[in-house]
DNA sequence: GGGTTGCGATTCTTGGGCGTATCGTATACT
DNA sequence: AGTATACGATACGCCCAAGAATCGCAACCC
């Protein structure tokens, strides 16, 4: 799924005069994403992204006329350097969750989409166009992983038949969700792995 | 575990002159939690929270020196309309699980502090006090019931002995809280019943 | 009753971001 | 060559909130 970005679809490729620099898109669009984190949605504002992009506001007010628009656009485009790898044939459910979880952690980091991702959820609240975007071009590609694996499960006989398998992606992904949002606290491998034996094992005693 | 609030802590209650009125304390703190929910930590401005308390800025600025206190005070004193009853002598594990967490999905509805707390997420990233603030005062206070039920299922030999019940009270929140703060998807009761059994039985398939 | 402090309301200065306009320069089409 | 548009930089008026100051009145202590 490639999407143009609305300044592309918006500019005149053709006809007379200077083309716009297609590497001020970028560089706008990484500096949104990056401010994202630091300063929230409520806290992002033009002049930052522009000071950031090392492009004048006029070139930003060219292509986006307002934040909303310019933060929807940052996170269509915005993609995780990679996406996990899809379960190799001889590959256990278990360790395919181990695998996609392990990445969703490293994803979900400071550094990554993490802090990007605290910084919208109070605004995702408010805004639906942005929490449309975030929902459809973020969570659910993420979730979608998990899925994939679970149904691959269903279907070699490792996993029960009659598990709601959006609810199981939740549990899967929520103590890390938990933990980077709210408590702060580790987001380890070990993690991980207590995470998917716990889901897969159950906690009630069998005697 | 009562806080008394740093207003109370600094007026000097001794003394000349009038004494504060103890229900001006009460109309920000309270004003200050509802704009949480509807603005956002950062949409937070002191003339708003004075405008929705009924009282004049100057009161709010006697007892509060800037917003990151008055948010910090106001945590402190949040809490939940009632906490959720003890398990009783002889509910089973999930029967007092479903229920805890059934006045979960209710102390984070919308109305509730749902939406306050997505108005802090972004905050809680960058200002520690804050986040330490929501973490003792409401989150680990919510975690608490559901530590106390599962270790109370570890005695009964409901719950098996070597589970961690910090992963596993973030498996149990966290579809609820994946559900309020990133996906708008649907808390309803079958969702707490679904989360609960998936919990207890695991996803393994035995034969 | 005098001194002291709290009250709501209002005013004022300061700061910062918004969105527009304008500059001189650069780069395209015709 | 001539025209048209993009570029970074900057200036501008506008608005909104911060935070301090002031006003007249209220409520409490001695």
């Amino acid at each position: 799924m490639t999407v143009p970005p609305q300044a592309e679809i918006d500019a005149r490729t053709k006809g007379p005069g200077r083309p716009r620099d297609p590497e001020a898109d970028r560089a706008i669009l990484r500096a949104t994403i990056e401010l994202l984190g630091e300063e929230g949605y409520e806290g992002l504002s033009i002049e930052g992204v522009a000071a950031r992009a090392g492009v004048g506001k006029t070139t930003v007010y060219r292509r986006w006329p307002s934040k909303e628009p310019l933060v929807v656009d940052a996170i269509k485009h915005y993609k995780s350097p990679v996406d996990p790898a899809p379960p190799r044939e001889e590959e256990s459910t278990r360790d395919a969750l181990v695998r996609v979880l392990s990445h969703f952690i490293r994803a979900m980091g400071p550094s990554e989409s993490g802090r990007m991702m605290a910084g919208l959820v109070a605004e995702m609240s408010r805004n639906v166009e942005l929490a449309r975007a975030v929902r459809t071009g973020i969570v659910e590609h993420r979730r979608s992983f998990v899925f994939a694996i679970l149904e691959r499960g269903i279907e070699l006989g490792e996993i029960r038949r009659d598990v709601d398998v959006e609810v199981v992606a939740d549990m899967l992904a929520g103590p890390i969700v938990m933990r980077v949002l709210l408590t702060g606290g580790a987001v380890t491998p070990r993690l991980v792995r207590n995470v998917v034996d716990t889901m897969l094992d159950g906690i009630a005693f069998r005697s």
